[in-house]
DNA sequence: TAATTTTCAGAACATTAGTGCGAATACATT
DNA sequence: AATGTATTCGCACTAATGTTCTGAAAATTA
């Protein structure tokens, strides 16, 4: 990296003694004042400098889009840490029945296999299981044969997320896309062979979303 | 704590979400589309309640002044497992130039990213890395832009597979389909607009083969 | 059912905060 | 000295973003 001048250098820690103590970027009258400096465009023309090097990213037009480049040198090799081992709950095909835990016995899953993923990933792992996928169902969301599906359970998912839902007066469950329309819900396969649907909001109970999908290619 | 509405979870996950991708916080008007939510005083409302509620804190008057309060509560002991943190070389577009590892700084990767993958996997780690996917160019395949390739320095690999190959007349280095055919080898992008190419066995090195795939959906 | 409390809508409003730009200075380079 | 590049100054301008207010709808409680 180029060395920066002086002036830069003081910037570029005040930044990073703000966000510590803090928890949210500087603006840049913030890192004006902080620093001493007499004009804003003076603290803008050596962010983008010091975001020329790389020291830091910037996004424009955006309040306080400051943030430090990653900039850690202090990580040796093959640091181990820990993951937590979820379930394997079972499997899932196109519109199949759906396994879900049972609300009792969600901490008796003694008999299912488990699979171990980062912490990171799942947290601390409270609701957190794995399905795999059988067949081609989901093929349009990138999901094929063989694949598992990491899923948190959740009471509510954003829009175009996918998530097991249950509808209630069918008393099913299913692994959908998820279009929150107001009053409407529309959940839709991921499968374009299998149709769109709609229904009554209050008539679908969103039971877990998922987090992530993992293929494994030995 | 107390529990929080369906809403205020959303706005939650989405800030812890938010954070994790931007680095910085999110602003009401990007919970409010993120979470789609009707209007930004009700994103108000509910930060106001999440901060009642210890979730969070917040500045007034500063723009995204939002920071998560110390951790989620603690639940009790998963089981843990270790992994092994391996290095996230860089990303990997169609037909772009292809990070490799220096043989001799194999072991230097102190500048990148780190990224925490089961031991049942990774093995050791040795010699494992990661790569990101920019773009479409993988769609074929089943991957998509932001997904983690794994892969595994390898000098072979059976006919199919997904590797990282050199071609040694033009010392380019890129991601193939992988099928052995006596004297001449053929690869095949996993991008059917692109045209899969026949070379001399001797004329293609294999470096690396893709483990597993890792999309992460937040 | 009536009385309360909580949550929502939507739009106007008030700051906060990034940007642009010509002119002035400083620093090198030739 | 002459020329060119890097930095600095102030300020006005505008986009980004938090706040408020009123009334209505929804959820709770009495």
């Amino acid at each position: 990296m180029k060395k920066l001048s002086e002036k830069q250098g003081l910037i570029l820690s005040f930044i990073e003694e703000f966000i510590d103590e803090h928890d949210y970027p500087p603006s840049i009258r913030d890192i004006q004042t902080g620093c001493d400096i007499s004009s804003t465009s003076v603290v803008s023309y050596n962010l983008d400098r010091l975001k020329e090097n790389g020291y830091l990213n910037r996004h424009s037009e955006v309040s306080r889009g400051l943030s430090l480049a990653s900039q850690r040198e202090s990580t040796p090799e093959p640091l181990s840490m820990d993951t937590v081992a979820v379930p394997l709950l079972g499997t899932i095909a196109a519109g199949s029945p759906f396994p879900m835990p049972e609300n009792d016995t969600w901490s008796d899953l003694s008999g299912s296999e488990l699979i171990d993923l980062p912490q990171a990933i799942t947290g601390t792992g409270d609701g957190v299981y794995a399905l795999k996928v059988r067949g081609e169902s989901m093929i349009d969301a990138l999901i094929s044969d063989g694949d598992l599906v990491i899923m948190e359970q959740a009471t509510s998912v954003r829009n175009g997320q996918m998530a097991a839902v249950r509808i209630k007066s069918d008393n099913t469950t299913t692994l959908k896309h998820y279009y929150s329309e107001g009053p409407r819900t529309r959940l839709e396969p991921a499968n374009s062979q299998m149709q769109a649907m709609t229904f009554q909001s209050q008539d679908v109970e969103v039971l877990s979303r998922v987090v992530a999908v993992w293929r494994y290619m030995g």
